[in-house]
Formats: C-alpha cells, sequence, structure tokens
DNA sequence: AAAATGACGCATA
DNA sequence: CTATGCGCCATTT
C-alpha cells in the first residue's frame, strides 16, 4: 500500500456497515455499495474486505454476492471458513451458496432506516 | 497513458 | 435454469 487515497473514508465506511450485520443475516456487495451512495460500483466494495484483510477484522463472511454465492470464501484463508462460519451463526449454506439468502438478506438502507 | 483484473450486477441468448 | 456479454469503477501492471 503506497498512497493513501481519500477513499479510505469509503473503505472505512463499508468496514462499520458490515460490522454492523447482525449476526445470522447476510447482505450483498451491491446493498452496501448503494447504502454508501458508490451504486454501480459492487466491485469496490469487495475490494475494501479485500484491503481489510490483515488489519480489520470484520465479519466479512456476511457479505455474499446478489446471488447469495460466497464468492469470496477464496479469499478466506481457507475456502471453508467463510461457508463454516455463516453455518455456525445460523446460515445454512449449500454449494457455496446460503440458503433462504432473500430471507437472511439484511440491507442497510432498509434495516437501519 | 493504456490495458488488464476483480470478493459484482444486470441483460440477453 | 445455465451460459455469455457488457457495464461500473478503483487498483495494478
Amino acid at each position: 500500500m503506497a498512497k493513501k487515497s481519500n477513499k479510505e473514508n469509503f473503505f472505512e465506511n463499508v468496514y462499520e456497515v458490515v460490522r454492523l450485520i447482525p449476526k445470522g443475516r447476510v447482505t450483498s456487495y451491491g446493498a452496501i455499495a448503494s447504502y454508501l451512495g458508490a451504486k454501480g460500483s459492487a466491485r469496490m466494495v469487495g475490494w475494501a474486505l479485500i484491503a481489510s484483510h490483515p488489519g480489520v477484522q470484520i465479519p466479512a463472511h456476511r457479505v455474499v454476492n446478489r446471488n447469495g454465492i460466497l464468492t469470496g470464501s477464496q479469499h478466506f484463508e481457507e475456502p471453508n471458513a467463510m461457508q463454516d462460519r455463516l453455518e455456525q451463526e445460523g446460515v445454512k449454506v449449500q454449494d457455496n451458496q446460503v440458503v433462504e439468502f432473500k430471507k437472511l438478506f439484511w440491507d442497510p438502507s432498509q434495516e437501519l432506516l
């Protein structure tokens, strides 16, 4: 990392929202991006999580893509960690996909209203 | 400076 | 339902 862009604020925002995700719930990158105003920049949310890897500890396992798929599980120390953690919180995961994702979906702009 | 990449999303075939 | 393509936007090469 060389360069402290002002985007640091954006990253912090992402961390804050992710940390606010209730246990047993999940959200999507697009939802966070939209809540932060980065509508359409779901990719940047994922980037923020990657940047948070060592240094900032957040329940990134609660963040999945719009399809409810654990696309980011590959970035964890162990691809199984993400799925395992979700199951520990009561979220059933099958084939790298969250079961009843629609029901467990947590939208910041809606729940934090 | 330009092209490529990526923890995505949506449209279309 | 699955597969492929295009769009978004910041970071990296």
